[in-house]
DNA sequence: GAGCTGGACTAAAGCGGTTGAGCGGGGAGT
DNA sequence: ACTCCCCGCTCAACCGCTTTAGTCCAGCTC
């Protein structure tokens, strides 16, 4: 402000005025009420003058001042993400930017844009949807990497905030009887892994590990269980079939394909299925770097496809599931919620395995 | 709205009043102007009553309504940036997120939330652009992505809406007397072009591709222009330094490369720049899968670095930029911008070159 | 003690929409 | 012919904050 007095361009040229509904009326001889319904689609204004009005609005080029909009009409027309990661690990994973890709074409549809943050550690998210909700700066949120015991929902659901959990809740909670404090869609994990443990054991693999994600990030500790289950069912001991947990980084990915490599030859497993692409790739290219071959030592599964996989040699078999369709999916479930829809859970397409070349059967086989 | 007063879901709880100035200034005894001028540090109220106002906001976790502050202020409290790219392309690069993260930083210092979309195409854009202006949704917009013949930097010009684009605009713009419509943020890609290429001329090569990001791209533009003017000072022909074009994709990157290792061995080139790392990776793997060894019959160079360039083997030689760096800068000028700074233009960092292992002597050397 | 100054504070008018109450007029009902 | 009602429209209040134009009073001057 003090600044703008000061600095003397005069070349930026005046912004161009924004028309309001008082020049519309004006123009087309009627209230700013009259122009309200027209442009509203509400009854109280004949066809002729609401088609009279909406040519004016056309011919001005009028928008509604979202803030106007905001103040009277209490919905804000945007949605909110936060997204909270320490910037060392924002990185190589394409799943992200895809799956608001997917979100953005569904708000767009609606006209809801989209509030986008990214900060470094979950009390600030909560800081940061704490803020939003008071400033009523969205009508909603979406909420990623969903954890076990995550304050979100509960927070959200305080708050009166409409809120959708992208990647489901903890898995115990979908049936229990306890209401579900906000929306979720999710992805059917344990079908997944299943379809993973499926492939690799009928290429005879028996020992297998699982480079898991994050410790207590939901989809991590379900697949972890989920893993558990399948390999019991097989009559595979804990021995045989085992989860690591890392922060999704290449480099803890390959540490602790390192760690799995370093294991007497014996008793090491014949397989790898990893939790995102890029651990997947560190991992392929710490084994060719030990002179272990992919497939013919050790299979390598991709949980999540991107270029990555396919860029890679050999190129990686992969989860493939549609994430921006998942996104899609997310955000038209927040838009119904806007619209009163009752909290609800609703599952996403379930992923598929697509094979490569980093899956084969195990040495000796 | 028909449709909330139909669902009948008396469970979700009754959203939280949110306080106003006016509940602030019946608790604290004052006036709502007083309460205004209090919390905004504006001279006219003791600092005995501010105290004692602010105190009271802090008691009921008052914030100001964003939408009721942008209807008077003037202000939205939001930049926006909106990403043109078709969904195929949006993909595994890191630079994105990490640019996103950083303009973040600065942005969320001041309170200025980010709206962020992902559209389809340049149209697109410009629609989005308007409609924000003209909705007063943003105070000033990130423009990323800038093309040679840009209608971007006119359209915002025109609307007064603040800008900042980001990578540059067309090179020699930056030297013409005509006065730039909009601030920017550059890069010395010409500074980085003759890092690289004192590098592979330094180990020997004579005949280097690049292959480049999409036409039109300013950025690319200016890359190819330096290249061939680094060529020229080092007496190499156009025969010896070439250009190729791509849309920045895993498949054209690994397209360009079978092209360019199909010609004739005397002549094929020697080293390959990429301009990106997803291109640099697959077109590493393309010579992998050939029996073409890196570096010992190929150099490879990423323009751009990320995880990708570490986990592959062997490592690849990359140009290393601040990339959260370089959005904070921009973000600064954004907020420059909108206290009345002038339009100018700011130079980021230099990316400096970190080699690694997929650069040395050419064969034969 | 009247006149003046200035600091602390209030009243009220917007900002640009939405919305419920109100109102004139024409057609239907009796 | 009179009432009733609905249609099409206008008026005015309101959302929550900012800001301008006062009001009021204490303190100072001469």
């Amino acid at each position: 402000m003090t600044a703008a007095a000061a600095s003397g361009d005069g070349a930026r040229p005046r912004p161009a005025r924004r028309p309001t509904m008082k020049d519309i009326a004006r123009r087309a001889g009627v209230s700013e009420s009259a122009v309200s319904f027209a442009l509203n689609d509400r009854p109280g204004v004949s066809s002729d003058t609401r088609e009279r009005v909406r040519r004016v609005a056309e011919e001005l080029g009028w928008q509604a001042n979202s803030a106007a909009r905001a103040l009277s009409g209490e919905r804000s027309g945007c949605a909110g993400l936060v997204l909270a990661r320490p910037a060392h690990t924002l990185g190589v994973e394409s799943f992200f930017l895809q799956l608001v890709s997917g979100i953005q074409e569904a708000l767009s549809a609606r006209r809801v844009a989209l509030l986008f943050q990214v900060v470094e550690d979950l009390d600030t998210e909560l800081a940061v949807l704490r803020r939003w909700w008071a400033e009523r700066r969205v009508d909603g949120v979406l909420v990623v990497d969903p954890r076990t015991e995550d304050p979100r929902p509960g927070l959200l659901a305080s708050l009166g905030l409409p809120a959708v959990v992208i990647g489901g809740l903890e898995a115990d909670r979908h049936h229990a009887e306890t209401p579900l404090p906000v929306s979720n869609v999710w992805a059917d994990d344990a079908g997944a892994m299943a379809s993973v443990l499926d492939h690799l054991y009928s290429l005879g693999h028996r020992r297998i590990a699982h480079v898991a994600g994050m410790r207590g990030l939901a989809h991590t500790e379900r697949r972890i269980v989920s893993l558990r289950a399948e390999a019991a069912r097989r009559g595979l001991t804990e021995d045989e079939v085992r989860s690591v947990a890392t922060d999704y980084s290449d480099a803890e990915g390959a540490e602790a394909t390192r760690r799995i490599l370093d294991g007497p030859a014996r008793t090491r497993p014949t397989a790898i299925v990893y939790d995102n692409d890029v651990m997947a790739v560190a991992g392929a290219s710490v084994a060719a770097g030990r002179g272990v071959s992919v497939p013919a030592e050790l299979s390598v599964v991709a949980w999540d496809d991107s270029a990555l996989c396919r860029v890679t040699h050999p190129r990686l078999t992969a989860l493939v599931r549609d994430t921006p369709g998942f996104g899609r999916l997310a955000a038209q479930e927040l838009l119904a919620a806007l619209d009163g829809a009752p909290v609800r859970s609703v599952q996403g397409e379930l992923p598929h395995l697509e094979p490569r070349e980093s899956t084969g059967p195990p040495p000796g086989e």
